[in-house]
DNA sequence: CAACATATGGCAATCGGTTGTCATTGCCAT
DNA sequence: ATGGCAATGACAACCGATTGCCATATGTTG
């Protein structure tokens, strides 16, 4: 029986199994990696022989020969936002799927880290996936003639891209809003940085003007909860009844504030978010907000990498995907207060 | 000004120091790693040439010859629970902070993944964080031998453990109850394979019978928030007057339940969360829970990790972190309904 | 100044694969 | 029987770094 010396406890490498089988290292790769290029019948010993010492290949080893590291880097901002969670189960799930490994990373809303993560991961990645990104366009531009890579909510000519089309989500909102009888709007803004924040205070004040209506805006405020305080101050002071705002995070921390201070949601004022993220369902009142397939755009950026990694395989490609939206009205909108 | 070719776009090797400065590979790599075994002018002069063509260490090559791949995997059951997200950032923080890069998996709550990721990260990762594991003990243990090693929430004999104490903050939440006026509570139970669950849950039954109190178990439930509708119909039904859930995810989902149903909280039912993850606060009514330290929780597993990973480096070699957890009280628990 | 210790840097093997090139083999058609 | 082609597998270079070992240069001591 023991006809190899005791198994070391090293896990296998193709030349164990080379050795194992009589034959060159070689003809073990080609026979695991090209199968065609190696008689069926070698191959088939060579198949049970690996499958006989649990061999796996080392991915370093692999990364280093073959110049594909097999892994993806997913940029996103801050982990913590929940708006990332089901965008990085999205490109989680995808990648697993095709066999990638994800490298996560959180930017820490840091345009410098996210520049420095991005030159590391050229070398530890095959292509990168960049969700709303903090750089300017040519930075941008220039990372992406380096390696492939898509962007989440950021539209570079000449870059990938997957867009959530919050822009006519919020024109949506906006008609909600006129409909129920508000004159006086104000859009609370994100990150100066942000494009979908520009996008979208675009998009509100061109349709502001058409629809006759007052628009304003206020911030840029940070996307986080605690800036829903300051935000909702900011509000209060303008006058306003109603307001659209950056992100849910920004919504519901306004929502605890003018609770504090008060002001009833929706009597009062009117609160829409964006992104319909975990816990606008259940939070006090239950958030109208501007939901969209997030997880589902995750999995598009994937595809759409992929796409650009082997263009081999079929399969148009696209160089642009927009993700529909769609208003989601909750407890938080309302009938414009009567007197002014 | 021209003294080497037009820069090709590839990223810089030790070799193209070498040639620059006039000396072989190897003493670029000395120079760069261990700096004492150079003269200090020669490394002088490969810093600055380093420097200049913008070198970073490929880090796939470095993983292949020195066999460590400055990797971290860190394996959790489901990336969208809020619980992870703080988690996750503690880990990512410090890892960052030690110069690692963190491999991100999510098991799916399945066994079978969580195993096979295990095997496969033995080769492209240093060392692992596992929070929530659910695999057997000895399943567990066997793995830990094969590579460094810490669980989160999940204490194996033999192996290092970062344990976030709820049992005893599920005591002081009884006793919170009890002193509210509860006599008949319920635990609404997580997972079968989850260890918290089953010591939460110990330490609850005997507390309960040393303060000669009922309290009875429910479940087991996902721990996801549309596991809250059964869990909240199954508390309804048995007749308890409060109860204390294995996770927050569970308690905000029986919120909503109850809400539907008409049931009051807390006037007809208290309700006790775990985990006070990000929503807990602005649900309502806002959720009355177990609050713990939980990205620090991360941090500390990965010091712990590292330790075994450098031995020398000083700093006790600790195997079992114990993180405090106190209850925080908020709306969703007040006085026992008067009558039964 | 001889003798020896030490500092310094180069050579080459190695990690575990991939892949271009070439030699061998067998089979076919001529 | 022979030339030609395709299939097959071995050899060896290579990816980018690390590291043991050795040769040389330098410095110190008696």
């Amino acid at each position: 029986m023991a006809t190899q010396p005791a198994a070391v406890d090293r896990p296998a490498t193709i030349h164990d199994i080379a050795a194992k089988c009589g034959v060159a290292a070689s003809t073990v790769s080609r026979a695991l990696s090209t199968p065609d290029r190696v008689n069926i019948r070698t191959r088939q010993r060579i198949e049970a022989a690996a499958a006989e010492l649990h061999y796996t290949p080392n991915s370093q080893a692999k990364a280093l020969s073959s110049g594909r590291t097999g892994a993806v880097g997913v940029l996103v901002p801050d982990i913590t936002n929940p708006f990332y969670f089901d965008l990085i189960r999205g490109t989680q799930l995808q990648l697993k799927a095709a066999g990638y490994t994800q490298l996560l990373v959180d930017t820490e809303e840091s345009d410098e880290v996210e520049a420095s993560t991005m030159e590391q991961l050229r070398k530890s990645a095959d292509g990168i996936i960049v969700a709303a990104s903090r750089l300017t366009d040519d930075v941008l531009l220039a990372a992406a003639a380096k390696m492939p890579m898509v962007t989440i909510n950021r539209d570079v000519e000449g870059v990938p891209a997957v867009i959530i089309d919050t822009p006519s989500a919020t024109s949506q909102a906006l008609d909600h809003l006129i409909s129920l009888g508000h004159a006086r709007v104000a859009y609370i803004a994100g990150p100066l940085t942000s494009q979908s924040s520009s996008l979208r205070w675009i998009a509100l004040s061109e349709a502001a003007v058409e629809r006759g209506v007052e628009v304003r805006r206020l911030g840029p405020f940070a996307p986080k909860t605690q800036s829903g305080a300051a935000a909702a101050d900011a509000a209060v002071h303008s006058g306003i009844t109603a307001c659209i705002a950056f992100n849910d995070l920004i919504a519901i921390g306004m929502l605890q504030r003018l609770r504090e201070r008060g002001i009833r949601v929706p009597e009062d004022m009117s609160i829409v978010g964006c992104d319909d993220i975990f816990g606008a369902d259940f939070c006090n009142p239950p958030l109208t907000t501007m939901a969209s397939p997030i997880e589902q755009a995750g999995r598009v950026a994937v595809s759409m990498l992929l796409a650009q990694l082997n263009p081999l395989a079929g399969g148009g490609n696209r160089s642009r995907s927009v993700m529909p939206t769609h208003l989601t009205v909750r407890g938080s909108t309302g009938p414009a207060p009567k007197v002014s």
